[in-house]
RNA sequence: GCCCCCGUAGCUCAAUGGACAGAGCACCGGCCUUCUAAGCCGUAGGUUGUGCGUUCGAGUCGCACCGGGGGCGCCA
């Protein structure tokens, strides 16, 4: 927020430096000076000093910076809008005139509500491919890491001024899928239950049953090795079938995936996310078979089909590399059907050219950053220079206590199971807490509050961290958390309730206390914190920045009177920062994907 | 064999190469007749896996090693 200060005072320092023959920096780093209660802008004189003892002079770097940084601030002076500037170790420390800066602060914040921190539209389209589970099965909190990963990369990406487009990549096709086909049709056709979720489990159940019956075991008996075989021929020609188009797979097929798609929808829905673009797996198998012979007739692929072999890329070759990186992959298996990294190609053809994109980010987990290396090569050698634009945001997996989720030993933690329990958990709690709220009201809240919790569990850690989900860790709701941050909300809402109105101006022209200080500083930081997020795509920055706001917050509303407060001055200006510090707070979540109730 | 990620307080995690490595949980001690105690304040807790190097400055960068996880041509 302070760029304009920053820059003057840079241009006045470069200028000074080339007057007095000292290395003029380049490029300023401006920080906040990191002692409590000092609310200002910092820089160093180190690299200065370094670059005059690189050329010859005879000089103590960290000496020679102080002294550089003294007789810049005897230079400067005391410049408009600040109050103080001193030289500490080489540092060069500006504080600022609290009041002033705090009045523009607070009345920027209040002018752009929503979109405070909103950044500068830049000329670019980026897509976010994320929610990727596979179909005929349940959403489990793994698939929850990715989809909440996902919307908030998405907000923030879009938040800081790139046009955005979600996207959700469903894989309803494969070996897995027809399994469970198989076996519904086999075994349970008409028996599905009707409540989606419910169904989503079942659906699950159904898959680990099959793959039972599917896998060998030690010990069989003959009869049970025949049978076995008998069942794998049938999975085995349901795929062809499928493949061949006949009817009556293909409507089993789509009745069934749809029972998945319909909880997706819903889970999504649930989520505050709203995709785009939906690309289903089984629409770019075609397409993506045409792409290995136009990249064969390329000499990008090899065949080897003749050999009875496979198509594949020898990357590392093509690219003239000596030591294996990306090594050699197949994109088309020697019956001629086409895999994972084949679809990705056409995927991403049909990104570039029907969709326009300049920057695709893929939120998938990082096991598959080999794949992602190798389809954004083979994009690069097809000729896409968007491909250098490919990012793919690994993040780590998400396992339990017991060990892995593994779907066929029934180790696995359902979405919906954890995020009804959050909202028992919550209500529990809230009836505790706040007897008298309307029980619609709690309801609503609660569902809030604990979807807060989860969200905030899940993108409170680093992107490439893998994750041992504990349901109480993650349902926890006390210190650094959701609930934490959006009871801050709370408050402040409060305050404003019982306030009636916000005053149209005010002015902070007074003896402003500490924690007012800290709390309209961190708000301030609030716009570069976006873009920090956006940049580095990790929604961790922005999670960490919340709770400093609302652990702020707390600090102030715990010591600052503000109804309260004598002076009619004082007590509109601190509805004012209230009313800033609430929507920051709101801002912030926003971009989280969590909600910020209004009472709790 | 090659490649990637991780190792920071008892536990879970932070820290654009920069000032004194910070939070939460757990533990202990305070604070509700005062704007919502899902809160605030305080005590305690560290050779940042080990060693060398680069740098004025290293938890952060490089190399080697130790420990844990993941990946590596017809799964997705």
């Amino acid at each position: 927020m302070f760029e304009t200060e920053q820059n003057a005072i840079a241009a006045q320092i470069q200028q000074y430096c080339t007057e007095n023959d000292i290395p003029a920096p380049q490029e300023f780093q401006w920080k906040p000076i990191p002692f409590s209660g000092g609310w200002g802008i910092s820089t160093s004189f180190f690299q200065v000093a370094a670059q005059e003892a690189r050329s010859g002079k005879k000089v103590v770097v960290p000496q020679r910076a102080q002294e550089i940084a003294q007789s810049v601030a005897k230079q400067l002076g005391t410049p408009r809008g600040f109050e103080r500037v001193e030289a500490v170790n080489g540092y060069l420390n500006l504080y600022f005139a609290a009041s002033d800066v705090s009045r523009r602060v607070v009345d920027s914040v209040l002018e752009t509500g929503a979109n405070f921190g909103r950044g500068v539209k830049k000329n670019e389209r980026v897509m976010v491919e994320y929610a990727q589970p596979n179909t005929h099965h349940s959403f489990h909190i793994g698939h929850y890491r990715n989809a909440i990963l996902g919307e908030a990369l998405a907000r923030m990406v879009e938040f800081a001024g790139y046009d955005t487009i979600r996207a959700s990549y469903p894989g309803d096709i494969g070996l897995g899928v027809i399994t469970v086909v198989w076996a519904y049709d086999k075994f349970y056709k008409g028996q599905e239950p009707q409540d989606i979720h419910v169904r989503g489990q079942w659906l699950l159940n159904l898959y680990v049953e099959a793959t039972n019956l599917l896998t060998p075991k030690e010990n069989e008996t003959p009869e049970e090795i025949a049978q076995r075989e008998v069942y794998e021929a049938e999975r085995r020609d349901l795929y062809r079938r499928w493949d061949a188009g006949d009817e009556y797979v293909r409507n089993l097929w789509l009745e069934t995936r749809e029972w998945s798609l319909e909880e997706l929808r819903d889970i999504l829905h649930l989520m505050d996310i709203d995709i785009d673009v939906w690309f289903y797996e089984s629409e770019v198998d075609e397409p993506s078979k045409a792409i290995v012979e136009e990249l064969v007739e390329k000499g990008i692929a090899d065949d080897e089909r003749s050999q009875d072999g496979a198509v594949i890329v020898k990357i590392d070759e093509k690219l003239g590399l000596k030591k294996e990186k990306y090594r050699t992959n197949v994109i088309l298996r020697n019956d001629g059907t086409s895999l994972y990294l084949t679809k990705d190609l056409a995927l991403a053809k049909d990104k570039f050219e029907k969709y326009h994109v300049d920057r695709s980010l893929y939120v998938v987990d990082v096991r598959q950053s080999l794949h992602f290396q190798q389809a954004f090569k083979i994009l690069e050698l097809w000729g896409y220079e968007q491909a250098k634009k490919c990012y793919h945001l690994g993040y780590g997996f998400v396992s339990l206590p017991e060990g892995a989720m593994s779907a066929r030993r029934g180790r696995v933690v359902l979405f919906k199971d954890v995020a009804d329990e959050a909202t028992r958990r919550v209500l529990e709690e809230s009836r505790k807490k706040n007897p008298d709220m309307p029980e619609e009201q709690r309801q609503e809240v609660a569902l809030q509050i604990g979807l807060g919790a989860l969200a905030y569990a899940m993108l409170s850690v680093d992107n490439n961290k893998d994750i041992i989900f504990d349901i109480n860790e993650a349902l926890s709701f006390e210190g650094h958390t959701g609930p934490y941050i959006q009871n801050a909300h709370v408050r402040a809402s409060s305050i404003l309730r019982k306030a009636g109105m916000i005053p149209e101006e005010a002015s902070f022209d007074y003896p402003m206390e500490a924690h007012e200080i800290e709390l309209i500083e961190t708000i301030s930081r609030f716009p570069e914190v976006v873009q920090q997020a956006a940049e580095e795509y990790r929604p961790l920055v922005l999670a960490t920045y919340a709770y400093d706001l609302a652990a702020a917050f707390h600090s102030f509303y715990h010591v600052v009177p503000v109804l309260q407060t004598k002076s009619e001055t004082v007590r509109q200006a601190r509805i004012r920062l209230i009313a800033a510090a609430k929507q920051t707070i709101a801002n912030a979540l926003r971009l989280l994907g969590i909600r910020s109730p209004e009472v709790m």
